[in-house]
RNA sequence: GCCAACGUAGCUCAAUGGCAGAGCAGGCGCUUCGUAAGCGUCAGGUUGCAGGUUCAAGUCCUGCCGUUGGCUCCA
């Protein structure tokens, strides 16, 4: 399996290459970046000093196609260093020469395909026609190695496959994720919308603010059995604090500024909850018995993003985390962490989500002592190691203020999305002299844990939408059952049966329109309504009521309504 | 913010530079129906906004706004 995997990265490392080789017939001049293999396909990074239509690519790919027919051979040759150099010099490769220049080796391998010379350390496949079935994806615009100080290229994405039926399917699945797309579930179930009147905030519908509330209710219920205290702070606070926090100096490009006319101070929105806590803390004299002290607050934040990285629920300007902030004494940290990723696990589990895991380590630019990083990395790794987390290291990643553990979660096209996050602050309790009276009766400084499960609410629905693809569990269903009478005298017994299941708070609605039965199962069906409960006269009858219940497309047949109630309570309160 | 594409009715989409149109959704009428679309009819538009070119602009050009895919950043 290993090797059937890697045997496909180097096919499709190969097809960047004849791609760069089919650009440059077009493009003689262009200047070659970098060209990898990647997930599902492969890029490559040109500098090409023109601007690239759609009819260029197609161009494109059919030269690619061509030189793939004729079966051009890929050839390697490993020389000097001394040789390299004015090879691509000759060729004006500034870019590749950047790269050799940074390799230690004496040498360096070099990939010949056609007119294209490349500085790559391969593998290829030994010929363009062992390159399989691809297509050209589109393009987008990528700075030279990742820094924005850098020159834009144009990138070009494609994919390739072993054969024509993996690549068909791969094109159609991708094309089928588009409706599990949770921007479009959010518009179909009509649970939200955006308006260019405030880009990047979201304007929940009813049906949505009723997933919205459930979800911050379990997150109340569920913390409020792990200790947690909610709390709620100011979404403005004067500028004063935020350059007391440094958030002024780190942030403030992401913040948003507010002056009262005819005042002279100045506010800023919120981009983080933390200072308002951490002002609640300092109203008392705390003492190390009432350590650990969690404050969880449902607080709106307000981070003015760049404009081109919005999307959907995932990137907004405004959104409410369920965040908390955790008040613990060094020796805590271990433990407290641990209790937080208990919560992670249960939280996620409830909705069978997967995600991954990343310990984030000290950055190269960081604030505080080495020996407190170490110790407190070496904390964060032992609780995952405790409670069986499988997890990965980003080297490097950590804030600046403390190292931290990431939960992230996919969305339908793979993409990965940073919801939970545990974060140790050293820094923070510095900068407000934040203290507690420790055993010794002589003050001590805290350390603040910051921490988000669901990461914020808006994104963590969007994942929802799209990991259950809109059909979601039935506590969370904006409607839970759907009454459908067959015709107009069959109206009143369909009203009975909704406030009867009205009293035991479940969510109903009656569908009363003078539609056919068909047509309204199709709309509750496509509406992704749980439970469509039919009622004509079978149903009816002088001592009990009966419903012929549908699920998700399953026909259920008949249920005495007594039964049918007790069945959507017990998985309404199982959260199934 | 940067690179590129896109923006027509509530939604999905048509319309060689030459009269802005269809289906669905919506209103009204008929139909009272048994598990994914009953029939008819009516209404719906400053073609994102502002300029420009042209006898004529949804279509071509410029600027802005928004959206999408990436880059960067991040919950």
């Amino acid at each position: 399996m290993e090797k059937e995997s890697n045997k496909l990265e180097t096919m499709r490392h190969s097809a960047s290459h004849l791609l760069a080789a089919a650009v440059l017939k077009f493009y003689p001049k262009a200047k070659f970046g970098i060209g990898p293999a990647i997930e599902n396909g492969f890029y490559y990074d040109f500098d090409l000093g023109a601007t690239i239509s759609e009819q260029d690519l197609s161009k494109i790919e059919n030269e690619m196609l061509r030189l793939k027919t004729i079966d051009l051979k890929i050839e390697k040759e490993t020389i000097p260093k001394t040789q390299a150099l004015p090879l691509f010099t000759k060729l004006n490769q500034d870019y590749k020469l950047e790269l050799i220049n940074e390799i230690k080796a004496k040498s360096v391998t070099v990939y010949k395909l056609g007119d294209f010379v490349d500085l790559c350390r391969g593998p290829h496949v030994s010929s363009t026609r062992k390159i399989g079935p691809f297509k050209i994806i589109n393009t987008a615009g990528a700075y030279w190695r990742g820094s924005e100080k850098n020159p834009m290229m144009t990138r070009i994405y494609g994919t390739a496959f072993a054969d024509e039926k993996d690549l068909s399917e791969y094109l159609n699945n991708l094309r089928q994720l588009q409706k599990y797309d949770h921007r479009k579930i959010g518009a179909q179930l009509d649970l939200f919308s955006f308006h260019q009147q405030s880009p990047g905030a979201v304007f929940w519908h009813p049906k949505g603010k009723i997933l919205y509330e459930n979800l911050i209710n379990f997150s109340r219920e569920i913390q409020a059995k792990y200790g947690y205290h909610e709390v709620a702070a100011p979404d403005i606070l004067n500028l004063d604090i935020w350059k007391q926090s440094s958030h002024y100096v780190h942030y403030k490009n992401a913040m948003y500024f507010i002056q009262a006319k005819n005042e002279s101070i100045s506010y800023a929105l919120r981009p983080m909850d933390c200072p308002g806590e951490i002002l609640i803390y300092k109203t008392q004299t705390r003492s190390f018995r009432e350590l650990p002290i969690r404050f969880s607050e449902y607080g709106t934040i307000f981070r003015k993003e760049l404009s081109g990285t919005l999307h959907g629920l995932f990137r907004v300007v405004q959104f409410v985390q369920d965040d908390a902030h955790i008040f613990v004494t060094e020796e805590q940290i271990k433990d407290e962490i641990s209790q937080i990723i208990k919560l992670a696990k249960e939280v996620y589990q409830t909705f069978g989500l997967e995600f991954k895991v990343f310990l984030s380590t000290r950055p190269a630019e960081f604030v505080g002592k080495v020996e407190a990083w170490d110790k407190a990395e070496a904390d964060l790794k032992k609780a995952l190691i405790n409670n069986k987390m499988d997890f990965e290291i980003a080297e490097g990643e950590g804030a600046f203020y403390g190292p931290k553990i990431d939960f992230q979660l996919q969305d339908v096209f793979g993409r990965s999305w940073q919801c939970g996050t545990i974060q140790l602050d050293f820094q923070m309790p510095e900068k407000f002299e934040m203290e507690y009276v420790g055993s010794s009766g002589k003050p001590q400084r805290p350390v603040i844990l910051h921490r988000t499960i669901l990461g914020s609410m808006e994104r963590f629905i969007g994942v929802l939408l799209e990991h259950f693809k809109g059909n979601l569990p039935l506590w969370l269903c904006p409607v839970q059952v759907l009454i459908l009478p067959i015709a107009s005298r069959h109206q009143k017994a369909a009203e009975k049966v909704a406030d009867e299941l009205k009293q035991k708070n479940i969510r109903v609605e009656v569908d009363s329109r003078n539609l056919t039965v068909s047509k309204k199962v199709r709309e509750g069906e496509l509406d992704k309504i749980p439970y469509l409960c039919i009622i004509g006269d079978k149903e009816i009858s002088k001592d009990k009521i009966k419903v012929a219940v549908r699920t998700r497309g399953k026909d259920m047949g008949q249920l005495a309504l007594a039964n049918f109630q007790k069945q959507v309570i017990s998985t309404i309160t199982n959260k199934k």
